[in-house]
DNA sequence: ACCTATTGATAACT
DNA sequence: TAGTTATCAATAGGT
């Protein structure tokens, strides 16, 4: 045995993916791991020219957003003859509930989660979001638009149950009586204000 | 020089992060990458007890989200009225719009439509559903759980406008006068139906 | 935050 | 589109 050195560290070591216990190991493992996601996301974004928007809620509830270009970007341009963002299909949902899925109410009840997450993420809560704890510069603008996009968000749910309602028969229909009044509104219409608090997470490119 | 024996491949080239030109090319990375962000993402979720959500365009103008809610969890807060899962906080009152912003009507504009569109697949229109194009083969229990999850999240969305409404004083909150009516509904308890159109590009985890 | 052994992801090719 | 493999990139554990 030649060069019996004594490795320095055990170097990288394969861990089993379920919860990490340890408070501060998890965090440490949070910490990286976002980092990592969020470069490859960029990186994805560069090299196949698609648009990415990313948000991490953390265990303390605060909300790590990233998209590629920007947040703007994301939002930007959608019925200006862009079609890169009209979305013609479905979303595509990629495999959280396993094929062999104990029962079908479980499996259901992981998707309500799947769809409360992702309306919950497009919402933005306010509260959500953070100061950037790096040193990345803050982006006032993007924002305020993200601000402005929680409250179309908003008015624009309220509106998608009144059509919904109008639309459908079905006993889920709690809504239906309301069609008439309620047909002409258009949240568009409503002003919109804002609040100077919050902060979207930055993120070091490269 | 011993054991000269030619690589069956160069194996992974070092690459510099820029558009890939080859449509092909970048159609390969676009999928192969998406696959390993999502894993990532399902491990960070699992790993560090997070709440993820992420969205991709594909330059097909697709969509592919991913969201990983720790399954039950989300489910029972949502149910029990965890505000951690609620869609975001009344407006408190119509503001007057920023004189910075008020150019952007244009943009917000293009974000409420990029909403709108969202929602609308969400809610599982079926002029959105499309067979799939490509040579992926058909996963009809998918396929029902996808029309299931609209159907659960229609119901969901439903009741978020209730809620909503219920907090709501402002001029958008044309529904409040539902309240008494709805504010009961709990969308679980909603009837399932299923169909058996549509297509769901499946997504092996791990 | 930095280091490095190792695992894990993936570019090129089939 | 799916599989293989050489190589690169991410990161677990330690400092």
């Amino acid at each position: 045995m030649v060069n019996m050195v004594k490795k320095s560290t055990k170097g990288r070591q394969k861990i089993e993916i379920k919860r990490i216990n340890d408070e501060a190991s998890r965090q440490v493992t949070f910490s990286k791991r976002r980092s990592g996601l969020f470069k490859k996301f960029s990186e994805l974004s560069i090299l196949c020219g698609v648009k990415t928007g990313v948000v991490i809620f953390s265990p303390a509830g605060k909300a790590y957003s990233f998209g590629h270009p920007n947040i703007k970007s994301i939002v930007d341009g959608v019925l200006t003859g862009d079609t890169s963002l009209n979305l013609g299909e479905p979303d595509v949902n990629l495999g959280i509930v396993d094929a062999r899925r104990a029962s079908k109410v479980h499996e259901l009840n992981n998707q309500y989660n799947y769809h409360s997450n992702r309306l919950d993420i497009e919402m933005g809560r306010k509260e959500a979001l953070q100061v950037s704890t790096n040193t990345t510069e803050r982006q006032p603008y993007e924002l305020e638009m993200l601000y402005d996009q929680m409250k179309l968000l908003r008015n624009h749910v309220i509106q998608q149950a009144i059509k919904l309602s109008m639309n459908d028969s079905s006993p889920t229909s709690i809504l239906d009586s309301n069609r008439d009044r309620v047909s002409h509104y258009n949240p568009c219409d409503a002003a919109i204000f804002h609040h100077g608090y919050g902060s979207l997470m930055g993120h070091r490119f490269f």
